[in-house]
DNA sequence: TCGTAACCGAGACGGTACGTCGTGTCTTCAG
DNA sequence: CTGAAGACACGACGTACCGTCTCGGTTACGA
C-alpha cells in the first residue's frame, strides 16, 4: 500500500519564506531592469538572502526566473470549448497573444529562450518545465477534434508555436488577432 | 564640388589579411568550443590579432561571428524552379533543412538568435543582415505562384520559418523531410 | 546525600564523548591538512558532531585546537634538577627543542601564534593558557639559582623564548643543541 | 661590456601611477581598519583600480602590504657609529624600539608575521624582502666589533630580534629602553 | 624624403559578475 | 537542555570577459 509517510529528514528545513522572497525578487528585478541586467547578487540582495542560498537550490539566475515564472502564476489560460476547432483554436490563439502583449512576461520568455540556447542544462529545464506545458495545452484542444485538422497534430503545434515564437523573437511583426485568424484558417 | 567619389583616406589601409584571419578564427573557435565559450580574446589570439583591431571593426563577438557566417560562405541555396509551388516549396524546404543538418552552422545560428534577444543592437543587425535575406529568398519563390498559396505571403513565411526556428531552437523534433512534406501540403 | 554540592542542572548534560571526539578530530585534521585548511565544518564532520556543538563550547577553531593541544597531552616536560643553572638550563632547552622537533606540534603552535595576532580575544587565551605556562616553568627553574643569571629573570625569559619562537616562526635556522649551548653560555 | 640595453617589451606598460595608488591605498586601509579587515576589494576600490590589476602583480593582500611597507619608506634607521659595541648596540635598539612605538607599523608587521605562518609562499617573501634586511643591518653593526660580542653573531641576532618579536607578538611587556639596556649588557 | 595619419600586435587597465568557501547563527527533530 | 544535521545571511575570495587605453611599430599617401 506504499504507506510511505515522509521520513523526517534531519536538519533545518528549507525556508519557504526565503524561497518565495527570492522568486519575488527575481521577478521584480527582471521587470525593473530587464533580464540581462539582473544578477544573482542583485536577486540575493533584494530578497535579503545569501547568494549561497540561491546556488543551493538553483543553478543560476535562469532557473530562478523560470521557477518564478512558472510557480508564481498558475498562469493557466483556460482552454476554450466552443464546439468546433475553428472557434476554439481562434479563441486560444487570441487569448495567448493577448496575454503575451499584456504583461511584461514576453521579454522574459525571450531571454529564457536565449539562455536555453547558451546553456544545454537549462534548455532541458525550460523545455520540460515550460514549453511542453504550453504545447500540451494546445494539444489537448486539438485532440478534441481529430479530423478537423488539416495536418498532423505535431506539425500543427510546431506551426502555431513556431509562428508565435518566431514573431516574438524576431519582432518583425506583431502577434495580433489577424495572425490568429490566418493561422486558424490555415490549419482547419 | 567633391564630385562624390571616395576621397582617398589617409593612413594605413585596413588589412584584409587580418580581417579574414579574424573571421576564420571566429568560425574555428565557435566550431571547436561552441559559441558561449568563444571569447573576443580567444578570437584575437587565434587570429594573431589585437583585441583592439576586432573592436575597431565590429561591436563584439556576435557581429564577428555573424559576418563570418554570412561572408565566408556564399551560402546561397539556389532557388528551385520546378514549375509549381508544391514542388518548389518542398525542394526549398528539403534543401534548407539538409543544409542545416550538414554543417555545424545550426548551433551558431541558435546562439546568434540568442544573442539577438539579449542585445537590441545586434538584434537589428541579425535581422537585416541574415534573417531578412532568408525570408526574401522564400518570398521570391512564393511570389512566383501568387494564387497557389493557402494563406498570405507574410503568414506563410512566418509559418515556414517559425516551424523551422522553433524546432531548431527547442530541439524537440528533427528538421527532416517529413516536416518539409507536411508544411508543403499545409500551405499549398 | 547531595549535601550542598552542585545543584543538578536540568537538561541533558554535556557529552564528554563528543567533547573528546571534537578535540581529537581537530588535532587529526590539523595534522593532515594543516591549520589553515582546517575548518570548523571539517572538525564537526569528522567528529560526527554538529557545528553548533562546537560553537557552544568554544569560540572558533583556534580555541578548539588550543584546548586539544593543552588537554590531550599533559605535555609537561619534566624540569631538570642537576644542581646548577648551566646544567639545568641546557637540559631544559635541549629537551624543549627536541620535543618541538619530534611531533608535528610546532606548525600548530606557529599557526596559533598567527591566529593570536589576528584575533585579540584568542591572543588573551593563548597567552594565559599556553604561553605563560611555559614561561612559568622556566621561571621556576631560574628562580632556583637567583644569582647565577647574567640578567634579570624577565629578560632571560624573553631571550630564551624569543630566540625559540623567532627561529621557529621565521625558520631561518634550526632549533638544535648548538643553540641551547650558546644560549646557556650567554645567560649564565 | 654587457651593454644590455632593454629590449622593448610589447604592449601597454605597467602603470606606475596605479601601482603607487594601490600601495598607498593598502597602507591607508591597514591604518584605518587594521590588517584583518583590509580586503583586496577594498584596496582596489580605494585605489580606483581593478581587482585584476592587483592580482596581476601581487598574490594577495599580504604581498601588497609588504611591498607598501618596504617601498613607500626608505625606512632605514641609520646605523649608529659611536666607536664601541655597547654604545652602538644600545643606540640601535633604542632607535628600533622607538620607531616601532611611534607609527602604526607594528600591528601591520605582526599581521604579516601571522600571514607568513599561514602561507608558505608569503613566508619566503617576508623573510627575504623584510626580515633579512633588518637582520643584515644589525649584522653589519656587530661585525664592526667582532671580539666585543659575548656570543656568535648568529645567536646574537636571534637573541635581539627574538626578544623584539617575542615581546611584540605576545605583548606581555613593552619594548622600552630598559630592555635595550639589558640586552646590550647581556650581549657585550 | 619626410610627415601625418590610420593601421596593427600586445597587453595592462577599470569594471562587473561570477560561483565557491568559511564563518557563526538559526531551526528543525531526537535523546 | 544537549546534540546531529543542515539551511541560512554574510562577506571575501580569486577568476573570467568585457570594452578601453596606451605603448612601439608599420604602412600608405601627399606635401
Amino acid at each position: 500500500m506504499t504507506s510511505g509517510q515522509r521520513k523526517s529528514i534531519p536538519g533545518r528545513p528549507r525556508s519557504d519564506t526565503t524561497r518565495q522572497a527570492i522568486l519575488d525578487a527575481a521577478l521584480e528585478l527582471v521587470g525593473e531592469v530587464g533580464y540581462p541586467r539582473t544578477t544573482v547578487d542583485g536577486i540575493a540582495q533584494r530578497a535579503g538572502a545569501g547568494k549561497q542560498t540561491i546556488y543551493r537550490w538553483w543553478s543560476g539566475k535562469a532557473e530562478v526566473v523560470l521557477e518564478a515564472l512558472t510557480s508564481n502564476a498558475a498562469r493557466a489560460i483556460p482552454l476554450p470549448d466552443l464546439g468546433d476547432l475553428r472557434s476554439d483554436l481562434y479563441a486560444f490563439l487570441r487569448a495567448t497573444f493577448r496575454a503575451g502583449r499584456r504583461a511584461g512576461i514576453v521579454p522574459v520568455l525571450k531571454a529564457l529562450m536565449a539562455e536555453a540556447q547558451l546553456d544545454e542544462a537549462f534548455a532541458e529545464a525550460f523545455r520540460t518545465r515550460f514549453l511542453e506545458h504550453r504545447r500540451e495545452a494546445l494539444a489537448q484542444l486539438l485532440r478534441q477534434y481529430p479530423d478537423q485538422l488539416r495536418t498532423s497534430e505535431a506539425v500543427a503545434l510546431d506551426v502555431v508555436f513556431g509562428a508565435l515564437w518566431y514573431r516574438g523573437l524576431v519582432g518583425h511583426a506583431p502577434l495580433n488577432d489577424a495572425l490568429a485568424r490566418e493561422l486558424t484558417d490555415l490549419l482547419t
